[in-house]
DNA sequence: CGCAAGATTGAATAACCTCAACAGCTGTGG
DNA sequence: CCACAGCTGTTGAGGTTATTCAATCTTGCG
């Protein structure tokens, strides 16, 4: 690895480490896995499910870890993150209620899940998950339907993050976080975690939302608290 | 649209026309939709498809309409290509024999698909598609690990597209193309497809590649046919 | 040959990144 | 209560990468 990176660096190749590494800390994973009992929750699936929290960082699974189970978003916010060797960070997605994880991997994880807010999950073991689809035709069903609109919503964040500018980056993002009905945006994650998910610096995406401001598109209570003044110019950036 | 064109150039958003879309040709689709007799598939859906043929450059759906059909690649090559309003391509996903294209759709297509060279496709109705995978469990599993590793490959592009350089897309692009135990690469796809594949122009494809080539890290017989001479080096600036 | 399309190369520019400083908030401890 | 440290977010200056614009070269074909 390292002499990779030196021979590279003779060739006209070499590439310094992002400044955002700097500042960015994972924290340990000391996973609590507390147990709950969880009545009352529809499916064929609910009797072989354990119901686990996290707190707001911890990491769920690492990317590359045998991929044994199968999670469930109850609640909360986590992140879906792959690392580059020398630690350029991307997160593939973003998971709220109802989202999984662990579906469509192969041995391994292929990508890390991580807290971004205290989080409630239901866990179950992939190789029960497994039977128990092929035994219940309609929950196969709707899981291949998930699954369906997961890659739906990577390539289409793959034309973002291909074909866009920070500007357009930023407003589908920020369209992309408003409730149905509501000029209101709460964003549960730092700038880093946008950052690394729009393939942006972290010092860009807050260019880009200052000048929203100073345009009055947008106006903020805090730098998690966002309202939508002009939608329509937010939607014409992100045009699509 | 072009109001808001014209809003956006008065507040400081504006973006000139990528050149690339200068030099590039969409042609007609006139689709032959040649249906020929397809003897000796294996599978269950062998009755209730059709064999369709394109030639190169020929438009097979265009994102947007209506998806009534499901396509399995035979032979050939072809993209799966969206565009933003002013013009901008990204091709998602370069298709080959055995892949689908139509699976994980909605109502519509949501990319287009074309020919890059004369092509055979497998052609079946959508709905017949469905209700005969929900018959048949062992082509569902397959199509299910099928989307799966699809997902995968989309979650993959993503880290390349929000975080890598252009020298690393063109490492790892070029020996995605590697066949087993050959140095021999023959890319079907002109620049501009490499281009938009990779989030960068045609320019910076062909930059990057004579810098390859300065470094003796591959050798080519013309444009398209690459023989890789160093692939730790290539390796190593993929890094993954 | 002459033309068209794709590919390559060069020079100048723009977008985004890096580096650095600073502001604001939060939790801790005296 | 205040001082302080640590962390996140913002802002400014300057640098790097990839793009834009333009010219040239190559290849295939009538």
């Amino acid at each position: 690895m390292a002499t990779a990176q030196a021979a590279l660096q003779t060739e006209g190749f070499q590439r310094a480490l992002p400044a955002s590494l700097r500042t960015r800390s994972y924290p340990a994973a000391h996973s609590t896995d507390a147990v709950v009992a969880m009545p009352g929750i529809a499916g064929p699936l609910q009797q072989l499910g354990q119901t686990v929290r996290y707190q707001r960082s911890e990491v769920v699974e690492d990317a590359g870890d045998p991929a044994e189970y199968v999670y469930k978003v109850v609640s909360g916010t986590l992140r879906a993150v792959r690392l580059l060797a020398d630690g350029r960070r991307h997160i593939a997605k973003f998971l709220t209620a109802g989202d999984y994880f662990g579906i469509a991997e192969g041995d391994d994880y292929s990508s890390g899940l991580e807290a971004i807010t205290d989080c409630t999950l239901m866990r179950y073991p992939r190789y029960k998950f497994q039977t128990t689809l092929e035994a219940d035709a309609a929950a196969g069903r709707q899981l291949f339907g998930h699954i369906c609109r997961q890659l739906e919503a990577s390539n289409h964040l793959l034309l973002l993050l291909g074909r866009k500018t920070a500007a357009e980056r930023l407003a589908s993002f920020l369209l992309s976080f408003r409730q149905h009905g509501s000029s209101e945006i709460c964003l549960p994650m730092c700038r880093s975690d946008i950052a690394d998910h729009l393939g942006l610096t972290i010092e860009t995406v807050s260019r880009v939302i200052t000048k929203f401001r100073q345009q009055r598109w947008i106006s903020m209570q805090d730098a998690s608290h966002i309202r939508v003044t002009a939608p329509d110019k937010l939607e014409a950036l992100a045009a699509n």
